[in-house]
RNA sequence: GGGCGAAUAGCUCAGCGGUUCAGAGCGCCUGCCUUACACGCAGGAAGUCGGGGGUUCGAAUCCCUCUUCGCCCA
């Protein structure tokens, strides 16, 4: 049970109440929807992190809006799937542990393929399960009853039948090409996974001794000048007059002296560097198709650990190889050859220049390393056939991208597809079951892995390598259900709705995943694709380790809970846009969270104790004898809840968040409950008790997508709550039409108003807090003299009032002013007041006024903009200017009245 | 080189055709420990809405252009 209402402590303390309500909902199972529900599925599979992945803010903030989300379908009443999981990570997994392994002075080859994979089987089952269970600390929702890796055995059936299906239908193919290289993590990277970075580098222009042509050299310039020695021709363009007397002609390699040829091809840029290129189509994927279109040589002249010389046994070995590496660069890193080459050239007088040279160099995604091209043998897979449908169903609309303006870059891609290489040179990974038969060279894709060969029943060898990681999560929306078998959970869960996560996985991930949804399934993985911002530092610099700059998302939760954390990360953060933190001031960033948790937690203790067990419900008050507070209150309660659920169903959660918060301290507490203090202690209190309760019940129902803790820890603590109840699963609030009086309502409006203004009196006089005045207000009508009378206590109460006089009589020396629909305020000032400061107080008003109203009478006498602008609109300023004359000739009145000139 | 986005108070951002819409949070200033909260209450200062042009009766809001920054693709 709870401990009594009036315990409470003044501060709110997350860590009283996080671990012990998760564990309670973990209890109940309220995040896994009940096997027989009726409802409409709400399906969100989560992109799942790396497997050696710990949680970063960046996944506290991806994870944080799938959590909004599927709290609030759940309490719509939908059957809230959410699908946690990870990702065995391919290079990723395999770089931690081969690091593991080097502190014990070991490599992965001294282990053996088997006892490595082993090896990292451990460490994933040890330790592969952290960044799920730090979800579990910021509150994330999920239905762990489904956790998923996409490395399990039932996973790797579905890939694995992705792969034969793919190979059967020839959409899978070995290709000879020059692919990305990471010599560090020794694999082939797809085109997404070797990203581009601006770097400045050097343009080398080097001179080619030239035969018999029409000088003695020509100059070329290049960005890597080690990759001469693979150099198998220079090319010009054809239609370049100024260098076509060179083609045909032949050139020599510095350094090594091999003839060359000199050839012409379109692909050459006359205009970049001197309008000569070094072809070298074994090192460069735009060489390689020149080498192609020639019938040039290939030769390797790197080896795979990014070293100089060829490859031992390894590479095939074409004519031409052996002599390409001088003996004294056999062995050295490129990069030190790349000195070494460049001193070479200067001694031999065939450097011409070395230029900065600003150019995007491609890094692996991983490790960071220089990428480097290399011709190799990899297993590619035709994106075109997969692509097309996708791209057909998203532009009649089967699902869509928010915010909008990724389309064009979706469209773009999607159309200019290339296709995907999908082998990488690892261990740890699903293995391609591609098998060769040894005796008759028989090859296949095969879903059992044979003991011999199907054709001949000779012995047969599988592929070495393994897929590309991608190539598992792609699957993701589907094999976590089961697929390729018709289970209950497909059926089900399949097509899901809303995939949230950051724009950078695009196409490495989203784009394929919709690619297989259709190709596999026919259908869309999701309706909608969610691309959230990235967390940057206060410099916009992404956070990342390498930097230092990160934000650890549980240092929060342990300093300020994890509901702070989330406040902030949703509330700060508008559709799509970024979200800067600053990592060197945790108090001020997170402070907005923390303060409006402990906010809520003290209207919480305030409503709380006021409210007796036996609280009233909402439907039962009669309206007629509620004040106008409460009608405006409900009014409100009634706009929010409108607007957030709105706000929820656009993804606009920042605006859905502030709206609630708006209506949680704004309203509620510094109005609504300021409000009714008086009649409370009155002990006439019956509505009012019921409308306390039930703004309070809303708002905690409305702000539990968003801050799941505090507001569950609130609301169990409501009267005539049973045990068994949660807010996780309670009903997303409404609030029948019936109960709102429109009119009632905005004459609170006018009380606000009245006590502004009072409010603004007494600071501009210096009155002290405790220094309680007399006021008169003169009602421009009866009926709002109706309204402020039935306001009464709350005018004189929020106003610090001794006395309020609703017949305007202002007696003796005081401060004026003028309500919004003319009604006048009088403040008793009798020591206080300056008559030559009032004058000017007043009269700055009525020169402001006065302005608004020339600008507004110009408006309004502009033949154009009555005739032009809608009725409306001229009607609305024609109101505005009725209004404002009164509030003028108060003022003036008043101006008059006190003497001023 | 192509595309997208951003430039609004000291900071982080809302607003994206109609003068009580120039806003919020944080920070700042002035009072207050007013029996829920000083992680608070009340009041306040603060921006020619990046520069220039245009469209419109009307522009922070639409169009063009320039500048600066960021991202994506090549």
């Amino acid at each position: 049970m709870p401990e009594p209402r009036f315990a409470l402590p003044p501060q709110y303390n997350p860590h009283d109440v996080e671990r012990r309500l998760y564990q309670r909902w973990l209890e109940r199972g309220v995040f896994t929807p009940r096997a027989d529900s009726p409802h409409e599925p709400y399906v969100i599979v989560i992109p799942p992190p790396n497997v050696t992945a710990i949680l970063h803010v960046g996944h506290g903030l991806n994870n944080v809006i799938q959590d909004v989300l599927i709290r609030f379908e759940r309490m719509r009443g939908r059957a809230a799937e959410w699908l946690p999981g990870t990702d065995h990570a391919g290079i990723a997994t395999q770089n931690v542990v081969e690091r593991l392994l080097a502190e014990e002075g070991k490599t992965r080859f001294d282990l053996g393929r088997e006892k490595f994979v082993e090896r990292t089987w451990a460490f994933v089952r040890q330790t592969g399960n952290a960044i799920l269970e730090q979800l579990k600390v910021i509150g994330c929702s999920c239905d762990w009853s489904r956790t998923r890796f996409t490395f399990d055995a039932a996973y790797s059936r579905s890939v694995r039948e992705v792969f034969v299906r793919l190979w059967d239908e020839g959409l899978i193919y070995r290709g000879h090409r020059v692919i990305h290289w990471c010599p560090h993590c020794g694999t082939a990277l797809s085109d997404e996974e070797a990203e581009f970075q601006d770097e400045t580098g050097n343009l080398y222009y080097i001179r080619y001794p030239v035969e018999g042509g029409p000088r003695p050299y020509l100059t070329v310039a290049t960005t890597r000048p080690e990759t001469l020695l693979g150099d198998t021709a220079v090319a010009v363009n054809p239609k370049d007059a100024r260098r076509a007397a060179f083609i045909g002609k032949t050139a020599r390699l510095p350094i090594t002296d091999i003839a060359i040829p000199i050839i012409a091809d379109e692909a050459v840029d006359p205009a970049f560097g001197t309008g000569f290129v070094k072809v070298t189509p074994a090192h460069d994927a735009n060489d390689f198709e020149i080498g192609q279109r020639h019938g040039l040589e290939a030769p390797l002249i790197m080896r795979e650990d990014g070293t100089m010389g060829e490859e031992d046994g390894k590479t095939e070995r074409r004519k031409g190889d052996a002599k390409r590496v001088p003996p004294q660069l056999v062995g050295l890193d490129r990069f030190e050859a790349r000195e070494v080459i460049v001193q070479l050239l200067r001694e031999r007088q065939l450097l011409e220049k070395v230029e900065p040279h600003r150019h995007a160099v491609r890094h692996c995604y991983r490790c960071e390393t220089v990428v480097e091209p290399r011709l190799s043998d990899q297993w590619f897979v035709k994106m075109k056939p997969l692509a097309e449908p996708a791209l057909a169903a998203y532009r009649e609309g089967q699902y869509r991208l928010v915010p909008e303006r990724w389309h064009a870059t979706y469209v773009n891609w999607m159309d200019n597809i290339r296709d995907w290489n999908i082998s990488r040179q690892l261990w740890w990974g699903h293995r391609i079951p591609v098998f060769t038969c040894t005796k008759c060279g028989e090859q296949w894709a095969d879903r059992q892995d044979p003991n011999q060969c199907r054709k001949c029943g000779g012995p047969v060898e599988q592929d070495p390598d393994v897929l590309d990681t991608w190539f598992s999560s792609w699957l993701w929306p589907f094999a976590t259900f089961g697929w390729p078998e018709r289970t209950p959970d497909l059926a089900r869960f399949y097509p899901g709705h809303t995939m949230v996560t950051a724009p950078e996985i695009l196409f490495f991930w989203v784009a394929r995943m919709i690619m297989a949804g259709y190709h596999f399934l026919g259908a869309r993985p999701f309706s909608t694709v969610y691309l959230h911002g990235t967390v940057r530092d206060t410099q916009h610099r992404k956070m990342s380790k390498s930097l230092g700059n990160g934000i650890d998302p549980l240092d929060v939760v342990r300093l300020y809970g994890a509901d702070a954390l989330r406040w902030t990360l949703i509330a700060g953060s508008s559709l799509g846009a970024d979200v800067i933190l600053d990592p060197s001031d945790l108090e001020t960033t997170f402070a907005p969270g923390r303060n409006f948790a402990n906010k809520l937690w003290n209207i919480g203790r305030f409503i709380l104790a006021q409210l007796p067990e036996d609280v009233e419900s909402i439907d039962k008050l009669n309206l007629s004898t509620l004040a106008i507070a409460e009608h405006w209150i409900l009014t409100r309660a009634y706009a929010t809840i409108v607007a957030a659920t709105e706000q929820l169903e656009t993804f606009r959660l920042d605006e859905a968040a502030k709206a609630c918060f708006e209506f949680a301290w704004k309203d509620l507490a510094d109005w609504y409950v300021e409000a009714v203090k008086p009649r409370l202690a009155a002990g006439d209190a019956a509505a009012a008790q019921a409308v306390l309760a039930f703004c309070f019940d809303t708002v905690l129902r409305l702000l539990h997508p968003v801050v799941p803790f505090i507001t569950e820890d609130l609301w169990q603590r409501l009267p005539g709550r049973r045990p068994e109840e949660l807010l996780v699963t309670a009903a997303w609030p409404t609030v029948p039409p019936q109960l709102l009086k429109l009119e009632a309502a905005s004459e609170f409006t006018r009380v606000q108003e009245a006590i502004s203004k009072i409010r603004m009196i007494r600071a501009e006089y210096r009155i002290a807090p405790k220094i309680r005045l007399a006021a008169s207000i003169k009602p421009r009508t009866d009926l709002i003299r109706a309204a402020f009378e039935g306001e009464r206590e709350t005018i004189v109460r929020l106003a610090q009032l001794s006395d309020l006089d609703l017949d305007g009589g202002f007696g003796g020396a005081g401060a004026h002013a003028v309500l919004a629909d003319g009604s006048e305020v009088f403040v008793a000032l009798a020591d206080a007041i300056d008559v030559r400061q009032e004058c000017r107080r007043l009269s700055s008003e009525l020169t402001r006024l006065e302005q608004q109203l020339s600008g507004l009478a110009a408006k309004l006498t502009n033949q154009n903009f009555v005739a032009r602008a809608p009725a409306e609109v001229v009607a609305q300023e024609r109101e505005k200017e009725r209004a404002w004359r009164d509030q003028r000739q108060a003022l003036a009145d008043k101006l008059k009245s006190l003497g001023c000139s």
